[in-house]
DNA sequence: CGAGTTTGACCAGCGC
DNA sequence: GCGCTGGTCAAACTCG
């Protein structure tokens, strides 16, 4: 379990100390400190000798608490304490040319650099009554050398607010970029079905390339600010960067904003036979001719649960016996908010029962709590790849992969259908992320994907801190863009797949979230660590996604 | 008693 | 026009 930040560079790092073991006997695992980086006070998991009990400490609380640690664990002393042996786990070895092994004995350094970093938080991580105190310090730190760090302190600050504030630049740039690129595609995909949609049609509305009858608002809601494509945004009520799914369900423009009681429902069914229906003289304007098709997203994952827990609430509505498949087909509803158009399939694949298909569509009318959102961002990653290529002329599949040449995976997990009255697009987590692809990837330092069933603390950090709306804040290349953020959604979701990660994080998780609430918010700048990236209301302190994919 | 589930009926599109 | 199919509705039922 990883707590690793990436967005913001040195100033934002900050690093973690899981102990193993009783306070008494504890290991120390520093986890994040960088070669070249300051390395921030660490943050102190409190662990059991399995693992099994994880607690949250602010470093001062914990040394408050345990006062011989730290100490042995400064002086590296041969001081009679026998038991007690720090080590020191640098789980981001990888870059460090002594990456093996990680645990090593902590030598050389000296108690006031040690201290240092205790003191001084850099992101402000720990309250001022957090780390060592001065009246317990006092005695030991000069008081010079505490207005030093207090400098310090500003300083890292100050760096953080311009690092941030370039952040927020770059990724309006590259939202600028983004919304030209797509307005240049569309215009492309117009001249190339021209006749194909005068065929279709004999109104001489201009003719909509896939992505515009699709409705641009899933680019939207990935942030693509452009507003000649995404005229009718603002009647969007639901452009909540957290949506789920929004990207797939935005696709019917009219009809969403045409809701005449907000409860209509069928209006933006699943493309049921029931959804092409237009009413006449009502959204002409805004639904083109062609008969409206909505994108879907397919998530195929292995469980043995009937549902996978996407942090959603949904009810069940229906229940059918589908054609060529012994397992009926469960419909839900989302009942998180009155009206929330959201809904899903769900049933099990007729080859392979343990395999459980849930289709998602629409887009949620109300905030999710973070344990939605990973499921949200996954889904968006998967229709914006979908709805961002030329995919639902009949003749087949322009392949995705023409857009998305950096997705090494997009092929493999990811497929396309067009032969379908909506596009879809199906995620296949059944499969055991293949980590060889990615990893080839230049971006792999960044994404990396999971070694299945052996997740690297590194690894299990990025959903937590790498929320999809923050490609930009997350990835230091403005280039890599949303198709890293697609990237790391995919990921995202393969890695939360796994059962195992799944109970481990979740236990880890719930332990953290329940330290908190004693810690009063001591690790609350773990949870907007981006800027622009923030939980949703209510939600816990930690970032978006880390739970969302477990089955049950 | 309210919320959620079950299940048969109903509706509409599509193909023959 | 008819039957098949997918999707939805809604009454009955279950459960906490």
């Amino acid at each position: 379990m990883s707590f690793s930040r990436e967005n913001n560079g040195y100033s934002s790092l900050w690093s973690f100390v899981i102990i193993f073991g009783p306070p008494s006997q504890a290991t120390l695992l520093n986890t994040s400190v960088e070669k070249n980086l300051q390395p921030l006070p660490p943050l102190l998991l409190l662990m059991d000798q399995q693992g099994r009990e994880l607690t949250f400490f602010r470093s001062g609380d914990f040394l408050r608490q345990n006062p011989a640690a730290l100490s042995d664990h400064l002086t590296d002393n041969s001081i009679d304490r026998g038991k007690s042996t720090i080590k020191e786990v640098d789980f981001f070895s990888n870059d460090r040319t002594d990456n093996l092994p990680l645990v090593q004995e902590m030598k050389g350094e000296s108690s006031s650099a040690i201290v240092d970093s205790v003191v001084n938080t850099g992101l402000n991580l720990l309250t001022s009554s957090s780390g060592v105190s001065e009246k317990e310090n006092g005695n030991k730190l000069p008081n010079n050398e505490l207005k030093k760090l207090q400098a310090e302190l500003d300083r890292l600050h100050d760096e953080n607010k311009n690092l941030r504030s370039i952040l927020d630049q770059i990724s309006k740039s590259y939202k600028e970029l983004q919304a030209q690129l797509l307005m240049a595609m569309q215009k492309q995909a117009k001249g190339n079905r021209g006749e194909q949609k005068g065929k279709l049609n004999g109104i001489a509305s201009p003719i909509m390339s896939p992505q515009q009858f699709m409705d641009p608002r899933p680019f939207a809601a990935l942030d693509v600010n452009d507003p000649s494509v995404s005229d009718d945004k603002a009647q969007d009520v639901s452009v909540s960067p957290t949506n789920t799914t929004e990207a797939l369900s935005q696709i019917n423009p009219g009809k969403q904003a045409s809701t005449d009681d907000g409860l209509d429902q069928t209006s933006q069914s699943w493309g049921s036979p029931k959804s092409p229906r237009l009413e006449p003289g009502k959204n002409e304007e805004q639904v083109p001719e062609v008969p409206f098709r909505k994108a879907r997203v397919s998530v195929r994952a292995r469980s043995e649960a009937p549902l996978i827990t996407d942090g959603c609430q949904w009810r069940k509505y229906g229940q059918k016996m589908a054609k060529g498949n012994p397992c009926p087909r469960a419909y839900y509803r989302c009942t998180m908010a009155v009206g929330c158009p959201v809904r899903k399939q769900v049933q099990r694949c007729a080859e392979d029962k343990t395999i459980l298909i849930t289709t998602y569509e629409g887009n949620h009318n109300h905030p999710l709590p973070p344990a939605a959102t990973a499921m949200a961002n996954t889904t968006s990653a998967a229709a914006a790849m979908l709805l961002s290529g030329s995919i639902t002329s009949k003749e087949g599949l322009p392949s995705n992969n023409s857009f998305f040449p950096s997705l090494p995976y997009a092929s493999t997990m990811a497929t396309l259908s067009a032969s379908a009255p909506f596009p879809t697009i199906t995620l296949d987590l059944t499969q055991s992320p293949n980590p060889i692809p990615v990893f080839r990837s230049p971006l792999s330092t960044t994404f990396p994907l999971p070694l299945h069933g052996c997740p690297q603390p590194q690894l299990l950090g990025h959903p937590m801190y790498v929320p999809s709306k923050l490609p930009t804040a997350a990835i230091p290349s403005v280039q890599l863009g949303q198709r890293h953020a697609s990237m790391v959604e995919t990921v995202t979701a393969a890695i939360a797949s796994d059962p195992n990660f799944t109970a481990a994080l979740a236990a880890a998780i719930s332990s953290v979230i329940g330290t908190q609430k004693s810690n009063d918010g001591s690790s609350s700048n773990i949870s907007a660590p981006n800027g622009g990236l923030t939980g949703l209301p209510g939600s816990p302190q930690l970032p978006q996604s880390c739970t969302t994919f477990s089955t049950n």
